[in-house]
DNA sequence: GCTTGACTTCAAGTGCACTTTAACTCGTAG
DNA sequence: CTACGAGTTAAAGTGCACTTGAAGTCAAGC
C-alpha cells in the first residue's frame, strides 16, 4: 500500500498541511505512523478527511465531528450522546436546508426585481418568509 | 407608530441589543432617530433584521450581507457588484444545499447503522458522496 | 436628592477554525 | 560537506461575528 506524505495528501485532498495538523490534534484525524518523525498515510485517508470535510462544511463544530466520527462505535455513554448529537444535528441541518431554500429563492426573485429597495418589494419579502422554491416576478 | 428601545426589539427580535448596535456600526442596520442619545426604533426594523438573520445564517458575511441589502438601489457599479454578489451567492448556496442533504442523509442513514466503524459501513461511505436523499440501511 | 435600571460609547476580549512563524531535523543531490 | 526541500514542534497570530467591561448619561420613582 502506497505511503504519501503530509504534502501529497493536503494536495490531494485540497487543503493544507497545516489544516492536517490541525485536524490531528483536535481528534479528528488518527495519528498516523511516522517515518523518522514524518508521517505517512495510506489511501484510506481520503475518505476520513471527506467525511470530516462534509460535517465541517455541513456547519458542524470541530468538537461535535469529532464526536460524529469517534463516538460512533464506543460504548453506551458515547452511543447515546452520538444519538443525540445527530437527532440535534438532523434538526440544525434541516433548518439549515430551509434557509438556504429560502436565500436562494430571495436571491432569485430579487435577480428580476427592480423595487428601489429591496424591502420595498412585496413579492421579495414574502419570498423572504416562504418555504417552497416557488419563484416570484416583482413589479 | 409604536416607539421601540433597543432592549425591546432586541428580546423581540431574538438577539442581543449588543448584536444591534453591532450591525448598525457595521451598516446592516440604519441609525435610527434618537430621544435623548437612545436609539428609537419603529416596527418596520423587525423586517430588515430578518433579511440580516437569513442572509447571515445561509453563510453570507457581514460584508456581502451590506453589499445585499444596501448595494441593491444604488447606481450602476454598486448594482453590477451586486448581480456579480447574487451570481456567485446563489452558486454558494447551491453548494450549501447540497452538502447539508447528504449529511442529512449521513445522519439518517448511520441513525439505524450497527457498523463497529462509520467508515467501515459501505453503505454509509455511498452515501457521502450520493446527491439524491434517498435512505439506505447498513449490516 | 438619590438610587435604579436601561441605555450610551469605546476598547478590549472571546471562540472558532485555522495559519503563520521560528527554530529545528531529515534524506537526497551536487 | 553543504545546501535544499519537505517535514517537525510549540506558540503566537488571523478574521469573523459578536460579547464584555468600564465609565458615563438619563428619566422615573422614592
Amino acid at each position: 500500500m502506497k505511503e504519501l506524505s503530509i504534502g501529497e495528501v493536503a494536495r490531494q485532498a485540497g487543503l493544507t498541511a497545516s489544516a492536517l495538523r490541525y485536524y490531528e490534534r483536535a481528534g479528528l484525524l488518527p495519528a498516523p505512523p511516522r517515518r523518522s518523525r514524518q508521517r505517512r498515510y495510506t489511501e484510506a485517508v481520503f475518505g476520513r478527511i471527506s467525511l470530516i470535510r462534509l460535517a465541517l462544511e455541513a456547519g458542524f463544530t470541530i468538537g461535535e465531528t469529532r464526536l460524529f466520527l469517534t463516538g460512533f462505535s464506543e460504548q453506551t455513554p458515547p452511543a447515546a450522546r452520538w444519538r443525540a448529537l445527530a437527532a440535534r444535528k438532523l434538526e440544525e441541518v434541516d433548518a439549515l436546508m430551509d434557509r438556504a431554500r429560502r436565500m436562494k429563492s430571495l436571491l432569485e426573485t430579487s435577480f428580476q426585481c427592480r423595487c428601489p429597495r429591496l424591502e420595498d418589494c412585496e413579492k421579495f419579502l414574502r419570498a423572504a418568509k416562504r418555504k417552497p422554491t416557488e419563484v416570484l416576478r416583482c413589479g
